[in-house]
DNA sequence: TCTGCTCCTG
DNA sequence: CAGGAGCAGA
């Protein structure tokens, strides 16, 4: 990771978040992306004049006119998507867990529901909520006004608009569309290389998020002269825009004074700095094992950027077993191009805006909440005065929303990401008068994050107990459901485990095994690739070395149990469970943050 | 009784 | 993955 990272601001950082899903691999097309350039001849007036019609009488206005219209629609249509009714922005295949996780926070009502909505996070800690929703209304109807200019200049010239393709559709959309998730080997990839620098991705990502949308929608071909005028046009618009929402929001964010600092702060914390941990030595490896066990282990792959040195993150306590530290949240370029995360990204961020910008919050903001009002950070009056108020109070709603997003400090620092955010959606249009308020489902309660970092967590943990849940899970608001949930949870993460284990074990017995130490489970085996898919589906996280060892172990016994016949036993698998239940890992001081793995989800 | 686990089912 | 049944230990 680069060290600039930590540095950027918080601005830039969420352009570059957002960007970046998208922006596999490419580069900005030419070196005119990257300033503001002020000094073009044609720009003779700030963004703010781009209302006067004489501005737009040059013989390519038509070319003008399609980006702004493309611009206008786009922002309309990022947020019709956010409508509570549309149920395909939040169920969208991108997020499968989304809607299963609705549905199962649907069922908890009965531990949820006689539990009062209380004061927190009613009408009153909404307060800067009008405010913003009246300037960004006077922000849409310059909006309007604006696309109203350019139909009224460009009209006379539609007709002679070339509907065909050009060399535009060679642009780093092509790229973007090529390299396709499926197309990703399994395993850590060796190419996903950490990007180099990240620190002017301000408004150089900015841009080119906004890029990709324009040139995704430009199959038109434009006189050179165009191209000019064409970028000029693009750049004042975006900067007109991200600078009016930027001013807006920042505004209504820095209420409170030194809101920025803390956020600083906890950047410097969470980023990781400049240096890699090497990978640790490999251990001898049997060379006469099971087949399915011992293709060659492929190299360490060390690509990816460590996670390291998080000030949260103390030095591990050495487990029974060797517990690798190497953490390898993927490089950014990791997530795929054609980026499945991003849309639903998007919405949630948009949907977060929403509450930001919406009047007061409906009764569904508080009508499930469980824990009692004496818990932590609830209901403060300070919190019931900030525009966030309502979001602070639940740290899990946001760990909820931003289950795809970037770092979080526990719940509030990832705010103010959100004025760019907006930015990026060119979400004005319909922010303040389309609330998708109800659709958020709030709860307190487990969210897709969470079941995430369990997942994570089983691989140094088969049987934690619910003390060690409620240590490594400090954002969730245990109570009796909660915890017997998360304890489900690890029993159905056992059920796959021990049925994988088995199923190994018979087929390694079929396949004419005799001696149980040749079935050894490697990063390449079979078995291995079964566990990496369910537990660490997205490969985010570089599987501990310690579970390899209980991975082997485990079917090593089941080896030898099947082989001895005790299967005929109905409890043969009762030894197994008590040999592997003794054998659980320390986990990770990092898992204890709150936010983790958000980190690991980036990109 | 309560809690936690496995097993089974959807 | 969740719900439920059944079981066992504290």
């Amino acid at each position: 990771m680069d060290p600039n990272s930590g540095l950027l601001s918080p601005l830039s950082r969420a352009c570059s978040h957002l960007a970046e899903p998208c922006m596999e691999g490419e580069r900005s097309p030419a070196p005119r992306e990257q300033g503001g350039d002020p000094h073009f001849p044609w720009s003779p007036v700030p963004s703010s004049s781009f209302a006067d019609p004489d501005w737009f009488c040059d013989e390519n206005i038509q070319a003008k006119r399609a980006r702004v219209e493309t611009i206008v629609q786009g922002m309309c249509l990022s947020l019709n998507a956010l409508v509570p009714g549309n149920a395909q922005a939040r169920d969208s295949p991108y997020c499968p867990e989304k809607a299963q996780e609705r549905k199962r926070k649907q069922s908890l009502p009965t531990q949820q529901g006689p539990l009062k909505p209380g004061p927190v996070g009613d009408h009153g800690s909404r307060k800067g909520g009008p405010r913003v929703r009246e300037q960004l209304y006077q922000l849409k109807q310059q909006l309007r006004h604006l696309q109203k200019h350019i139909l009224q200049a460009a009209e006379p010239r539609d007709a002679a608009q070339d509907p065909g393709g050009s060399e535009m559709d060679k642009g780093p959309l092509s790229v973007k569309q090529r390299k396709g998730y499926g197309s990703r080997p399994w395993a850590v990839d060796s190419d996903h290389h950490h990007q180099g620098s990240r620190g002017d991705l301000s408004q150089k990502e900015k841009h080119r998020a906004s890029e990709v949308e324009y040139q995704s929608e430009e199959p038109r071909v434009l006189p050179c002269g165009a191209q000019d005028l064409l970028e000029i046009l693009r750049k004042e618009l975006t900067g007109a825009v991200s600078q009016a929402v930027d001013s807006v929001l920042q505004k209504v964010l820095l209420d409170p004074p030194g809101h920025l600092t803390q956020l600083g702060r906890s950047f410097q914390g969470l980023v990781p700095e400049g240096s890699s941990e090497p990978s640790p030595p490999e251990r001898g490896i049997c060379k006469d094992l099971f087949p399915f066990a011992t293709l060659p282990r492929r190299a360490q792959p060390q690509t990816g950027v460590l996670l390291r040195n998080l000030s949260l993150a103390n030095p591990l306590d050495p487990p029974r077993y060797p517990v690798s530290s190497r953490m390898i949240p993927r490089p950014y370029q990791g997530r795929p191009a054609n980026c499945p995360l991003t849309v639903p990204s998007h919405i949630q961020e948009n949907q977060i805006l929403s509450q930001l910008l919406s009047h007061g919050p409906s009764d569904h903001w508080d009508s499930s909440l469980p824990q009692d009002s004496s818990s932590q950070s609830h209901s403060s009056p300070e919190s019931a005065l900030r525009p966030w108020g309502a979001v602070k109070l639940r740290p899990s709603v946001l760990s909820q929303q931003q289950y795809p997003l970037p770092f979080t400090s526990p719940g509030l620092e990832r705010l103010p990401l959100l004025p760019s955010v907006k930015v990026e959606q060119g979400g004005l249009q319909c922010a303040p008068d389309v609330l998708p308020f109800s659709s958020l489902h709030i709860q307190e309660g487990l969210n897709p994050g969470h079941l995430k970092k369990a997942k994570l967590m089983f691989f140094f943990t088969r049987y934690p107990s619910s003390n060690l849940l409620k240590a490594y899970f400090p954002d969730v608001q245990f109570n009796r459901c909660i915890t017997s949930q998360m304890i489900k949870w690890f029993s159905n993460f056992r059920e796959f485990y021990y049925i994988q284990m088995e199923k190994f074990a018979r087929q390694a017995i079929s396949d004419g095994v005799t001696n149980p130490k040749m079935l050894v489970v490697l990063r390449d085996s079979e078995l291995f690739r079964a566990l990496n898919m369910h537990y660490n589906k997205g490969n985010d996280f570089e599987v501990p070395d310690c579970f390899l060892e209980i991975a082997s172990l485990t079917l090593q016994e089941f080896f030898r149990a099947v082989s001895a016949g005790k299967d005929s036993d109905p409890s043969w698998k009762k030894p197994i469970y008590k040999i592997i239940s003794k054998l659980d890992s320390d986990i990770p001081e990092i898992f204890k943050s709150s936010s983790y793995p958000q980190e690991l989800f980036r990109n």
